[in-house]
DNA sequence: CTGTTAGCGCCTTCAA
DNA sequence: TTGAAGGCGCTAACAG
């Protein structure tokens, strides 16, 4: 017998009891004899059984306890984002509560001829969380629906029958739009989020304008221009990072005509922003006022203090941690939609 | 039939081929005829099949293609703390490529009242990884060890069977001291990590330090033993952040007879060290010196550079993969140390 | 309360 | 090159 792990029919057999017995002892789904069960523990703990195998019981349920969560972009980049990893963060408590598991995903595979990481084709799964939502044409939503497995989606677009958890990003930069104007600002540029096609850092065209494809960045846009904001540029980001605001921040403040503030759509953008005025020698809010979104503590800008749109992060990721419960649980798909808070801070100030 | 996904059964009776043929077909596993194969494909386009189901690959193989990556603490520190970042990282790339997923298990239960997450003893893993080391009467370990699930520790301590991804952190630390002594410093007190059991911020006493258990502290206290350094205090920090070293750096600096250094087991404490010395209007290094421990760049504690061991965290995450990658395939279990540097930055001068 | 039966979906012998 | 059969480990009905 050597060395193969011990079954639960090892198990059964040592205690005398047949194999369903065995297993109502451990799952404790039914009737059972207070002593017998103690007869089949006692033989688990002499064959060095140490419970039903994972596999066997995914099997014939149905289920894996495993959640996928797709990252958007590649992990190395979101683990350096800290609102993807309090999202992350609150998704995860919210789903271990539940006892299920967090599969990590890359949205980007990691060899570039493929369309989507494999894990998403044929990794086991109940149910799949886009945290950075999904754009219209989207080769990951397309391998989950095609396999079945349920979605539950961060950011939008609304799909029918995928639950939605957003924000009223819209709404709260449509604020921050109405801010600056109140304040005087009439030349405002924009760094953006990506656009959700191949990356890049550099100025948007018409064109460009056109295959905007990602929920959050349109959305934010939109905010402004309710607020009859209407930028005098708008920069695409590569990613949420500093360097790549700093490198955004360069392209719309090193120029003759610079606008006298710039919105950026996250707060390490704006960081960004902030770092590249100073290395021009531009004081803020005096010279330019500058603006983000998400509400991040930033101590290591002090001693500025930025302006920017106080977004719930961990309560997004409790949020979609109750999505994927719902889900299971065969409930109709909801739209959840938090809010945002305007804050204002030292970063921005009415144009010299 | 209404609504059942669709087995490869179904493929095969509609393509009119055998299961076994139609498993080949997807697999790819032994010899096919072409057009056998197109017609087993057509026909699972057709029914809306999208490959072998996970699970029962997963049953019949007994791999479920995943690896549990048991981070220390409970996940929303680690995500907080750029070194388990980082190295989480270079592991999930590498592991990405072998097509492992990666389920993250939080070190510490979410339900205060288990010794271990529900994950570590019931979820499908084909090895585990510890990225933070093992204590010596480590549960994680036990549960693992009892359902048979084969390990990868980063860090100590070494065990019988176990691969072991390290650095010489005793080796880099003892450099440290011995740079420090060639300073002239007598005086150095030490902010250590964790040391094993409960968390906590606070001084260490002789008892204290008979209870460590963790093999990063104990290596870099070793090391600066090793130098001829004995601290005149240790303060061990409750996690590795910011505002644990701010914390220590309190108890260490605001006292009658500070130390001329501190050395601290990370760089967050250190830099944590170098804000409560600003706040008590310290000079650095004039008035005190401040060392770290990991080689992260922090832009943000400008002008200041950090004095630090450079440790590479990506390549311990991929060594952590290969090791994965190893155990797998059977091999011998091996043992890896990777080297460290010290790298002197602004923040460490000879004392007054 | 316990045992019997019947698969969950797949892959790997082995034989044709 | 293809087909038939068996079983991976478990649990849900049902019968006793």
């Amino acid at each position: 017998m050597a060395h193969t792990r011990p079954t639960l029919a090892h198990v059964a057999g040592k205690a005398g009891v047949s194999v369903s017995t065995a297993s109502l002892a451990f799952s404790g789904a039914g009737p059972i004899a207070a002593e017998t069960r103690a007869k089949v523990l006692a033989a688990a703990r002499e064959l060095g059984y140490s419970g039903p195998n994972p596999l066997g019981r995914s099997l014939r349920s149905g289920r894996s306890g495993i959640v996928a969560v797709v990252i958007g972009d590649q992990l190395r980049r979101s683990f350096r984002d800290p609102v993807s990893v309090r999202v992350l963060d609150g998704l995860v408590s919210t789903l271990g509560q539940l006892g299920l598991g967090v599969l990590l995903v890359p949205g980007l595979p990691v060899e570039e001829d493929r369309a989507v990481d494999p894990l998403v084709e044929s990794a086991p799964m109940d149910v799949a969380v886009l945290i950075w939502g999904s754009r219209t044409q989207d080769p990951i939503r397309e391998a989950l629906q095609r396999r079945g497995v349920p979605m539950v989606i961060g950011e939008g677009p609304s799909l029918p029958d995928v639950p939605l958890v957003g924000i009223h990003d819209r709404r709260g930069t449509a604020e921050l739009g109405a801010y600056l104007r109140s304040l005087g600002h009439e030349r405002v540029a924009v760094v953006a989020l990506p656009f959700g096609g191949p990356r890049r850092c550099a100025v948007v065209d018409a064109d460009r304008m056109g295959e905007l494809d990602w929920a959050p960045t349109r959305n934010r846009l939109q905010g402004l221009a309710d607020a009859g904001v209407a930028p005098t540029a708008v920069v695409e980001a590569g990613a949420s990072l500093v360097e790549e605001g700093q490198a955004a921040g360069r392209l719309l403040l090193d120029v003759d005509d610079p606008p006298t503030a710039v919105v950026a759509q996250s707060d390490l953008l704006a960081a960004g922003v902030l770092l590249a005025a100073r290395d021009l020698g531009l004081r803020v809010p005096q010279d330019v006022s500058v603006a983000g979104f998400d509400g991040l503590d930033l101590p290591w800008i002090a001693p500025d203090v930025l302006t920017t749109v106080d977004q719930p992060l961990a309560a997004k990721g409790q949020a979609l941690g109750e999505a994927v419960a719902a889900v299971l649980a065969g409930e109709e798909p909801q739209t959840v939609t938090l809010d945002v808070t305007l804050r204002v801070g030292t970063t921005t100030g009415p144009p010299r």
